[in-house]
Parts: C-alpha cells; structure tokens; sequence
DNA sequence: CCAAAAAGCTGAGGTTACCTCAACATGAGG
DNA sequence: CCTCATGTTGAGGTAACCTCAGCTTTTTGG
C-alpha cells in the first residue's frame, strides 16, 4: 500500500516538475510564490514559518524572487520591524501560471482513472487529511 | 484532487522520515539500499540509472555506504570494467529493517482509513500505476 | 523612560545531494 | 591495435537548506 502511494507520488512529481520547468523556478521559489498566491502579504518570518524554514533561509528565497522581479518587500505600517513580502504583477501572473500548470498536470495524470474511482479516491484522501487534522488537534 | 494526493504525500514522507532516523541513513543512502534489496547485485552503472543519478553520484553514495559496512564492491567476473555492489549481511539487515519500518508507518497511517476506504484506494492506486505502465509500453 | 525582546539583514561557515568536465586506468570487442 | 565502455578521482559548481553571531531599527513591558 504505501509502495502503491509512493510510486503514484513519485510520477506525479516527475511530471509537475517537467510541466514547470518553462518557468524555470526553482522548487523553493514556488513553493514561496504559492505560499504568497492563496495568502498575502506576509511578513517575512510567517513566511518562513510557513514554508518551514529558517528566517535565515527565507532571506535568501526572497531576495532571489525579488531579483527576478517577481515580489516585493515593502514595510509593514503597522509594525515597522516587519517587512512584508507582496507578489508584484508579473509574480502574480506567473504563480497562476505555475498553480494552473500543476492542476493541469495533476488533472492529466488523474484522467487516466475512471471517473468513479476518481470521485472514490477524491474522498479517500479527504477524509485521510481530514483525519490528520482531527489527530493533530487532540495530540 | 492534486492539491489532497500532496498533502497526503507530505505528511506521509514527513512521518516516514521521522521513522527512519533511527537508522542515521540519509535519502540517498536509504534508496540505494532499497534498490540493492530487491534487485543484487548490481554494476555501479545500473545503480546509477535506477537511481537517476549520475554515474559520478553513484560512486559517492556506494562510498558512503562500504564506509558505514553496509555495502561491498566485487569485481565482476564477466566484465572486469565492472564492480558489482552487493550488500553485506548488515546492509542487508539494515535494508530489511528500514523497509519494514518505512511499510509499518505506512500502515499506522493508512489505519485512519475504515477498512473499506483502504481497499478502494489500494485498488485505485493499482489503477493508476497499471496505466501508467500500458501508457508507457505504448509511447 | 529604559532595557529587553523582536524583526529582519548580513556574513561566515557547514551539510547533503546532486551536477559537469576532465583525466586516468583497465578491460572489452571489432 | 584501436576504440569504446566502466569506473574512479579531482576540481569546481549549484540549490537549498542549517547554525551562530553581530548589527539596526522598532516595539513593548515594567
């Protein structure tokens, strides 16, 4: 069962990472732009909190998407310590392109399935998170 | 649907992680005593290539595991180019156990699963990768 | 008001897990 | 014999992290 998991996990991942590669974004870099697409701004430790690494790290990840124009630091009015980290447009534009190509990818692979045992395996893994969520809240 | 199967797969390397650390075996080390276990021995090169490393990485990894015991090189007497890597009784063990544990914490997770949701996916998965091979002996 | 704590930046140094390129030895095969 | 293949080694590089430490600016608690 988990060999199953794996294998499927690990094709899937072979193809999202050919699918972004025209964007030529590294693994860190989206997951930062993804981070900031579904939630923004973020001050730059929330941001590391959220990606799980060290403020130190995120320095650095930030300071790579901000050359590429992709995001910007501005202050944060309320607390003038903070920095907050904003998608400009072309970043914008290009983490929709980047969550658009992962869907489709993700879409593509899952198409092979019936559209029963889609909607089945759709449920699975709701209620495996939703499960994990339940654990993590009594623990 | 793609979103769920990564989050799903996230926790589950992270626990999976968790449950290898008593083996002080890194990634790398940990899939190269994955592949000799199903399939030995194996010429550096193979290793490399079920792997998808470079023949350059292989070396380092193989060195990295003879250096901890768990792994030999012999000549192989069919080709004299070759080294054929095979493991030790203790990489063997080391394999044997990690495997075990990666399979059991897959199980403590999937556990969450009625009996029933198990099955489904189980079979689900087996799909998906059933195809993934047609399509692949196809193209 | 002042000292401590927090947010972030920067530098230094380290690790893992890869990569390429190049040189080299040995051996296989036409 | 000559070329190609196999593997090893060295050098140098990259991405993506890490820690530790020093520094500024600002907030905050006593």
């Amino acid at each position: 069962m988990g060999e199953l998991f794996w294998a499927v996990a690990r094709e899937l991942r072979f193809r999202t990472r050919d699918a972004l590669e025209p964007w030529a974004v590294t693994p860190a870099q989206s997951r930062a732009l993804g981070v900031l697409l579904h939630d923004e701004p973020h001050r730059l430790g929330d941001l590391a909190e959220r990606l799980r690494i060290a403020p130190r790290s995120a320095t650095e990840v930030v300071d790579h998407l901000e050359r590429r124009g992709l995001v910007e630091r501005r202050p944060d009015l309320a607390d003038r310590r903070a920095t907050l980290i904003v998608l400009t447009d072309r970043g914008r534009a290009a983490a929709d392109d980047i969550r658009a190509a992962r869907i489709i990818e993700a879409d593509r692979f899952f198409a092979r399935l019936s559209p029963g045992d889609r909607a089945d395996l759709a449920r699975i893994l709701g209620n495996l998170v939703a499960e994990g969520e339940r654990e993590a809240n009594k623990g």
